[in-house]
DNA sequence: TTGATAATGATAATGATTATCAATAAGGAG
DNA sequence: CTCCTTATTGATAATCATTATCATTATCAA
């Protein structure tokens, strides 16, 4: 039988299987509303799945970057945060206090990344934008 | 005697020691075209001190940044690039291919932060914008 | 010149991520 | 539905970049 679902026909069209934990870890990752880090969602999957392992966490977040269903964003910190991709493009703010991430749109980004595209020739494949600083209740302090 | 030079003077007003090690640090960066990560520093200040240790280019890297005289660029990978400021703000582009790192200025994205300053009231401190994809002769293959 | 203390080098520790590998399970073939 | 190939898992150890510790050294103000 052909695979059901999204993810079930991603991962078939690439050659992956799909397994209880990789969609556990895509649910936990479609209900969240930050971004979280891979030791986040592994505490997520793990209170559904006591049994999920933090490898597993890692190659499937490897496995569905690949396939293009998770971005991964540097959120300034030495560890890495995810997100499932949503149609609009959007980019961060973190503030270095309390940890809050604003997401945001900024057209002139798209156009600055075309710009570079037909000046240098280059191919762009991916677009970080990242700001920190303080958010608004922060700055009171 | 006051500090002669620029980094002297730098260091002075933060409460820090000019060091032989601090000053070979940021030789070796001004030196640099590109952008080293902390591993290449270590060996290029390591040919002209061959006693220069790799916690002193880490806790150098750290305290250039702390003044505002260097810059670390996440470009892609899991570890950090450094680079002397300069007058201009600029950004990077980075061929997945080969490496090369595009250097690049576009002023939309500082207006993409002006924008998200007023709209949301958040200070931004630090800037990031970083593609990857690939230059026009590694579209070539 | 001297003394307080910041900075260094050597080393060990940490934290995030990745490799290894035997055991398990997905899913196509029959 | 059952079997078989092989992708995937969990447990564990390894790796890689970076940071902490601490005794020794060097900077620089007095």
């Amino acid at each position: 039988m052909s695979p059901a679902n999204d993810l079930g026909k991603a991962l078939h069209v690439s050659g992956r299987r799909l397994t209880r934990q990789r969609r556990l870890v895509m649910e936990v990752l479609e209900e969240s509303q930050e971004h979280p880090d891979a030791e986040t969602l592994y505490n997520r999957a793990k209170s559904r799945d006591p049994h999920i392992s933090l490898p597993t966490i890692y190659r499937t977040l490897a496995a569905l970057k690949d396939m293009g269903l998770v971005e991964e964003h540097p959120l300034g910190e030495n560890h890495a945060h995810f997100e499932a991709v949503s149609e609009s493009p959007h980019y961060h703010f973190a503030c270095l206090t309390c940890g809050r991430v604003i997401e945001f749109d900024a057209p002139q980004v798209m156009q600055a990344v075309r710009a570079l595209s037909q000046r240098e020739g280059v191919q762009v494949t991916r677009t970080h934008f990242f700001l920190s600083g303080y958010c608004a209740q922060c700055q009171q302090i």
